[in-house]
DNA sequence: GTCTATAGTAAGATAGAC
DNA sequence: GTCTATCTTACTATAGAC
């Protein structure tokens, strides 16, 4: 929106979008430092190099400023994990469940990444409401590829997307707290050894109670 | 402490144990209709017929009022578990599993019946910090149990606890927002369900792979 | 349309009388 | 131990410059 038509100018975008990401920026380094309570508003934009009145302008308050962040790391998860089951599909892979720990994998290994951020929105300190969106898009996306894996909806089935979900954030937490990526991978494995173990296909259906 | 040396006098126990009793009271309501945001100390000590200094005396301030909540819910439920598993012993059983099984069943029927304390410890609304301790008694009480269910060191009998932690406790906030008791026993059997899928012992392990 | 400077307001925390 | 009065802090709103 309000793109400059670049006449000769020095920058090819306005001024807003810049103003913007300088913000996020910030906003990123003063919340995993300090968490969402401790962190000031005035901390933000002074390391930011900009002003209290422009990230209201910007953001509307120091909740949303937390949830444009949080929307920018669920984002770039989620594609990860979306490319990479699209690559494995790619590759031949057409077993659900394979394809739905392929998706899993890139979700942990993004965590790693971007440990600093998973560690801020795992640990609780976050606006009122914040457990709520999380918890409902982290339930959403699982849900998607439980669909896929063929869960129905029975409770244990329901249960078993509730579980997965759980599981997967549990890794990731984990993960981000972990001392070095060696660790970080023994988690991530011992995940997927549980989520064959939930097994929510369901195939093991055995014929004999 | 300080408890009066009743000298015919018309109540046993001390003026400021009663105190307590009636502003933990009020701060029960307060922060199960409110959330701990938007609950104020303003509204707490005016329910309670007291004042906000006596609060401050007795618990030092609104974070340390809803952690004394907390303890007092925890120490409920958890006395509930140990002493069905108890009960599950004295009456013959002694399946490491289905003693398990028994105290998280307590856990879950105790999730029920103070459902409004279950829901607000739940949702994520709670002071910074809340999380961890949350999560570290959670984790404390199930790892005891998954002690004695024969689980490891390994990154998977480790990771299995973060799961059956995160299982039961998912259990407890869906059953703490059913819409009948009916709805909440089929979640309850779903969980369990599941926590013998998870399998801790890891008693299904085969010999070829 | 974008940003700066500043005043308002609400609520948690504290000091000190009784 | 209990309570009232007061203080401090930080989010929020807004008037107006550019």
């Amino acid at each position: 929106m309000a793109r400059k038509a670049n006449g000769g100018g020095a920058w090819r975008w306005s001024r807003t979008a810049e103003t913007r990401r300088v913000l996020l920026n910030a906003a990123r380094e003063v919340f995993c430092e300090q968490g969402f309570t401790d962190a000031s508003i005035s901390d933000v934009v002074s390391r930011a190099g900009s002003s209290t009145g422009s990230l209201y302008h910007h953001f509307g308050g120091k909740a949303e400023l937390f949830l444009a962040l949080w929307e920018d790391h669920r984002t770039t998860l989620e594609q990860a994990a979306a490319a990479a089951v699209a690559e494995a599909r790619a590759g031949g892979e057409d077993d659900p469940l394979n394809l739905f720990i392929a998706g899993a994998h890139a979700f942990l290994e993004g965590s790693w990444q971007r440990r600093d951020l998973t560690r801020l929105f795992m640990d609780g300190d976050a606006p009122p409401g914040f457990e709520l969106i999380r918890r409902t898009s982290g339930r959403e996306w699982v849900r998607q590829n439980a669909v896929l894996l063929g869960a129905g909806t029975s409770s244990v089935d329901r249960m078993t997307v509730m579980v997965l979900t759980g599981l997967i954030g549990e890794a990731g937490r984990e993960i981000a707290t972990s001392a070095s990526k060696r660790e970080a991978n023994r988690i991530a494995d011992a995940a997927i050894v549980l989520i064959r173990r939930l097994d929510p296909l369901g195939r093991t259906a055995e014929p004999a109670t």
